[in-house]
DNA sequence: CCGTAACCTGACCGATCGGTCAGTTCTGAC
DNA sequence: GTCAGAACTGACCGATCGGTCAGGTTACGG
């Protein structure tokens, strides 16, 4: 290893995405994160300017990964695309589960930030994919439905819903099969 | 009126629900909704013994509408069992958007709270009046998907889904369908 | 073996938080 | 008119917040 405890810089970031996912960013203090990592407070600031760089560290990823799935289906349309939508959305949902947590809980308050200006536009393109680029306002309502459930579904603490013994793959098969029927698609 | 001022206390109320279910409950400053109100914040506390027992208060009454629901639905079974209780559940997150707002948002540093207690229990219980009383894991990821969904997109700050001119019983009605069709009801 | 830069710490800062308190103003009953 | 109590204020409190800084420690290239 180039600097050995440059591993802390690591340490911090998955502290903080269990700390904030679970309290949530505001209620989260920096010196909460240190005591959890085991470092002083600036240590903690000197790898990370302030308290937003490093919640901007944490949500980067997740936008990037909406931003290629609709890369990947823009070419599609009809079944395909609202398929492949649902699919996808399903497996980044179940992915990014703590980040996810953590930005529905802010999202009121973090939604000025600029690294998430697209959030709004990505959601509009989302609710175009899932509904077959439909723009009666009852399929939105339903993708709204699809897109708000699948991601808190997929991100509930101790996967509430199957009760805990319940498997990754019941829930991501439930998830996409419940959305494609919400959507009014054959299962 | 019997003291004139006491509507301030109703003030108090109104502003924080609005405050709180827009820039959450721990970044929302006794300061800032005794400014909105246009009183000091003293006052507040004179009203409110401290910051969470207005929290509580704005709490209150949509856990008692969960509660009235499932004693309202607990008679029924089979149809009409999931039937009455999308329709219930669509009604109650319309009428309460903001106080769903706020427990979505601050749920993970809320649910310790002693009045909050019988929440999970609740939920559970909506989940079986939702998948008809079913156990099966791949129902229950539907339930919980409509739940979470219809609570989200019924309490969205600017019916984003439908795009702002979108009366209510649009989201309403597509809400119902969407959230029937999920759970594998012909509409 | 030395120097430099990365890494980290403890002490400290101003601001703001929720909450308290002594005292003042207002109001309605008598 | 008077008086009790509700309604309200401004000043203040300790705690904690995010963030800074000067200095110490460590590791590695030369």
């Amino acid at each position: 290893m180039a600097r050995p405890s440059a591993a802390l810089r690591g340490r911090i970031l998955d502290s903080s995405r269990h700390l904030f996912s679970e309290r949530g960013y505001e209620a989260t203090s920096l010196q909460e994160i240190a005591s959890d990592v085991g470092c002083s407070k600036a240590a903690l600031l000197y790898h990370f300017r302030n308290k937003d760089a490093l919640l901007a560290e944490l949500l980067t990823p997740v936008g990037q990964r909406v931003v290629e799935l609709l890369e990947k289906v823009a070419p599609l349309d009809g079944e395909e695309l609202v398929r492949t939508t649902v699919a996808d959305l399903v497996d980044s949902a179940l992915e990014y589960r703590l980040e996810i947590r953590l930005l529905f809980e802010d999202l009121p308050r973090l939604s000025h930030r600029p690294e998430l200006n697209l959030l709004p536009d990505s959601t509009d393109r989302l609710f175009d994919c899932l509904t077959g680029r439909s723009r009666d306002p009852r399929a939105r309502v339903a993708a709204s439905m699809v897109l708000t459930g699948v991601a808190l579904t997929a991100s509930a603490p101790d996967n509430a819903p199957v009760g805990g013994e319940g498997s990754d793959a019941d829930l991501r098969q439930g998830l996409v099969e419940a959305s494609l029927r919400a959507l009014g698609r054959d299962v």
